[in-house]
DNA sequence: TGACTATATGTGCATTTACACATATAAATT
DNA sequence: AATTTATATGTGTAAATGCACATATAGTCA
């Protein structure tokens, strides 16, 4: 693929658990050709640049195979909503909800979505497993994180959190009114 | 606290879902003393470097506030793990199953742990509510991880493989063998 | 007609983050 | 007695990443 390719099948696809921007996809590729992992052939066009075609060097292949046996630690999570909840006595509470509500409702969208993608897939090759089981980890997750807006949007409800001890809610809290 | 503290901290408790190094958090406390968003006040010791211990100020606060007021969008999820499914056909399956084997462990060992401290807690206050809320996402996050783990190593076993068009093992793949 | 989108490459710059190192001492462990 | 751990601050440097910008043209839509 070209790097104008890859940017847009990341969009598409991989996007659900790895993101790059153009630019740094380019920059990779070029490193990349340094080292002799890929190969690239250069496509005339008119009006555009020139398309640069790359494909996967024997020795790039090598290095994969190589990088598969190697331990991958799993990614720390780093979630700005859950500092939030971290701190949630010196939030906006009303905010808050709103937040969780759009939240959920993106998690609930993606979650459609994954589920349609994967009921149509049937795979027959290995690749085709390994992309299922990635979506599957997919699926999960926002079926969970949905699952815990819906949650901590309870937990949160004005109910609730009047049945909690010197809990202030914002509007209060902003209109400094009398609070208990 | 200190940033010393505040390293001990962040390995203790919200390491979960937010890391930092110690050379990270020093750099980070001079931006916000420079901000006047905290305070600082420096304690003589002897032997030791004197520590310096940081305080919210009212500016500080307000920005708290305010932050809580901007939507966070969800960090994307960024695993190599997934992305050696997504070729899996490149990878080593043999390698890949140990791996997933000992993520699947360290997966379960964090879920009882959560488990353990999320039903010691009662929450009575706002901050203890949510932080409540966070470990219920972390436990869920480690539970659907554990769980998944061990359906793809289902997956993977030679024995679903053999049903599979086209799949050449690992050690036959290593020795060269004739596989058809 | 004018603005936007798609095609296609890339650079410049700032931020975030990690790793290694520098410094100094006391206490605990082997 | 020697080594490691804990205390406590920081700098230097590199890698990864994102955003804005530069360049050039053809097609699409309001």
């Amino acid at each position: 693929m070209s790097g104008y390719d890859l940017a847009k099948h990341f969009d598409e696809t991989i996007g659900f658990f790895w993101r790059a921007t153009r630019s740094q996809i380019y920059r990779e590729l070029s490193k990349l050709k340094e080292r002799e992992l890929i190969s690239a052939e250069e496509i005339q066009q008119r009006g555009k640049p020139n398309r640069i075609l790359y494909s996967i060097t024997e020795a790039g292949r090598e290095a994969l195979l190589v990088w598969s046996r190697q331990p991958t630690a799993p990614d720390p999570v780093k979630d700005n909503f859950l500092v939030k909840l971290y701190g949630l006595e010196h939030m906006d509470i009303e905010t808050l909800r709103e937040h969780l509500v759009q939240r959920m409702e993106g998690h609930r969208d993606r979650l459609a979505k994954f589920r349609d993608i994967a009921e149509s897939m049937e795979p027959t090759t290995l690749g085709e497993l390994g992309r299922l089981r990635g979506l599957e980890i997919g699926l999960r997750y926002e079926r969970e994180w949905a699952e815990w807006c819906e949650e901590t949007l309870e937990s949160l409800s004005p109910k609730s959190l009047a049945a909690m001890d010197g809990v202030i809610d914002f509007k209060e809290k902003a209109s400094g009114g009398s609070a208990k």
